[in-house]
DNA sequence: CTGAAAGCGCTAACAT
DNA sequence: ATGTTAGCGCTTTCAG
């Protein structure tokens, strides 16, 4: 038979519809113990359950939000998710996990069917072509806090978390140099990604400033993965003057260059320093452990959904003329895959 | 001001709201194209999206599936994610990820949560303590398609995929014992996991058949996470005659092994052969590349929304008496961290 | 303290 | 070819 409905439980229980709904949500105290009791026995009886949906439609609110994510493979995003799980659990929120591949068309599908399923909220942790689905989510009443994204000047309800890449950076460049190293080449995310091409400045920036210019650095775009560290480093090995050091906008592929460097016979960190970006997991168990720029992935997943969970409260229109920021900051963990440079013979 | 409904679409266009929805859901041909044009253009101005929960609440349906997964930072459901979604978009399926953590209390939960929020079906890849929450689905009407569960007798709408990992670990045990080794340990996942005692199960019989009693192989529960490898290697090596081989039921064990092998002055392979299983992407990666047992992550995936749909579209109860079931093959791979053992001195 | 009734936004007969 | 109407299951004034 089919699920009773709320209906079917006041019928049985010979009380009207509002009052088993009181019960449901503890609403007015005021209510005879025994009644509750009553209806509470009822409902246990029938084996009733409100239907979310029913109950989405009167409240306008689905108790659920969407978590865009560029690729759930990768290691990096597995602890966000966790972290937004921690608190949205708590605050008994489900999620809709949207895993864009790093593909645009993916993510408007996504934000229309986040839309249409009327999530109270989503967290976008992917910025991937153009803010064109972040807009039409915002422009649709739904909040939206966005990773490393900064939000075009007319808001409505949007947060956003920026990390700090600059400092971490910075902290790998100058290792490098004082290393020795003179010979750069920087391993990029897609370069269509805003934070691919805020890594590669911040490098750049960071080895100018040692007077080392731009122009003198090999810069390749990979993919993030092991696949892009692999053939880059084949790409880079054809150099007539190949680097000494790489700096690897993510992890997947500084693990990708030092294996493709040991399959071609070059020993990292003694031939090859590399230094990748996230510190997942698996950068401390490979060999040599990875040095790398760590940022605070669980940390940026709570203080997202902190961060909606705010907007969501404030449905009251505080003026929102300023958009919630926060900042996170980025750290390099120096293990074993960057040593001095060869001397030269 | 407030999202417009199709009531709102019906009035400016002159049409009735039956019209509106017809051109929605392009249901009867028939219809005027200048009228359905007009609709359509209304549509557009007034940024008009249906409302997904009232339209679920009228077809008792609302296109969603959920899907349970122990630990999604385990590069190994990362894959099964990604089959299930390439199936679930295509037909227009979302995902509420459930994360359980290994944690029944979480698996209830979830189990509740999607029970309320009245998804279409779900994909259970975790099967922890009881099987609780899957008798819970399945008698609130929600077809469920399990990996590695054997459903009880009294099924509704269930369907199962089943590895074999018998073969596949049959060929591990059969490796090792080649390759000289005559002192076994197996490292497990958590003890009341199902998979746990079939993977343990299967290794011990493999063994035996090759004249090794189970009592002679060290066996220690684990939890499938690098640390859990870790510890595992520490109390191994205390032992009077510590094993020479290892099978680890999990890739990341396997490689926590590896790690605190290094560390502890021991070579893999030369002083300890190891074997994980899974196969996750960083298996090969790892120094040595490990020697461990695949599993088609991708395929499982794809099988379980696919038998899920089936269950979907036969609403119309066929006689399901028998459970649909499909099994899928384990293979050994080996790779670089196994190798014959180290003659006694 | 509890009931009656309206309404949330959509679809699906059943008219016309 | 299009409109009318009756729900879907719940919450929430407003009465009593």
């Amino acid at each position: 038979m089919a699920r009773p409905t709320i209906e079917d439980v006041a019928r049985t229980a010979q009380v009207s519809k509002s009052t088993v709904s009181r019960v449901l949500n503890d609403s007015s105290e005021y209510m005879r113990e025994q009644t509750r009791s009553h209806v509470l026995a009822v409902i246990r009886d029938l084996g009733y359950r409100p239907s979310g949906v029913a109950r989405s439609l009167t409240l306008k609110r689905t108790q659920t939000i969407g978590l865009l994510v560029s690729d759930i493979s990768n290691p990096f995003y597995a602890d966000v998710i966790l972290g937004v799980e921690s608190i949205a659990l708590a605050h008994n929120f489900d999620i809709f996990l949207c895993n864009t591949m790093y593909d645009p068309q993916r993510g408007s599908r996504f934000a229309d069917s986040l839309i249409d399923k009327q999530v109270d909220g989503v967290l976008v942790t992917t910025t991937s072509l153009s803010d064109q689905f972040v807009v039409e989510l915002v422009s649709n009443q739904i909040p939206v806090v966005a990773l490393d994204w900064t939000p075009p000047p007319l808001d409505e309800k949007v947060g956003v978390v920026i990390s700090n890449f600059e400092t971490g950076i910075a902290e790998a460049a100058n290792h490098l140099v004082d290393l020795g190293h003179q010979r750069f080449a920087h391993i990029g995310g897609p370069p269509h990604i805003r934070t691919s091409r805020r890594k590669r400045e911040a490098f750049l920036g960071a080895l100018r400033a040692h007077g080392i210019e731009p122009a003198n650095v090999v810069v390749i775009d990979g993919n993030m993965s092991f696949a892009s560290g692999k053939a880059a480093l084949i790409e880079l090995l054809a150099l007539a003057k190949p680097p000494t050091a790489i700096f690897a906008a993510d992890d997947l592929t500084a693990i990708g260059v030092i294996g493709e460097a040991r399959t071609r016979g070059l020993q990292v960190p003694r031939d090859l320093s590399v230094i990748g970006f996230g510190d997942v997991p698996f950068a401390a168990q490979v060999m040599p452990p990875l040095t790398t720029i760590a940022l605070p992935r669980h940390e940026i997943g709570r203080i997202m959904m902190t961060m909606l969970l705010d907007l969501l409260h404030n449905s009251v229109n505080l003026p929102n003329t300023i958009t919630p920021m926060q900042q996170v900051e980025t750290q390099l963990f120096i293990r074993e895959s960057t040593a001095p440079v060869k001397k030269a013979h």
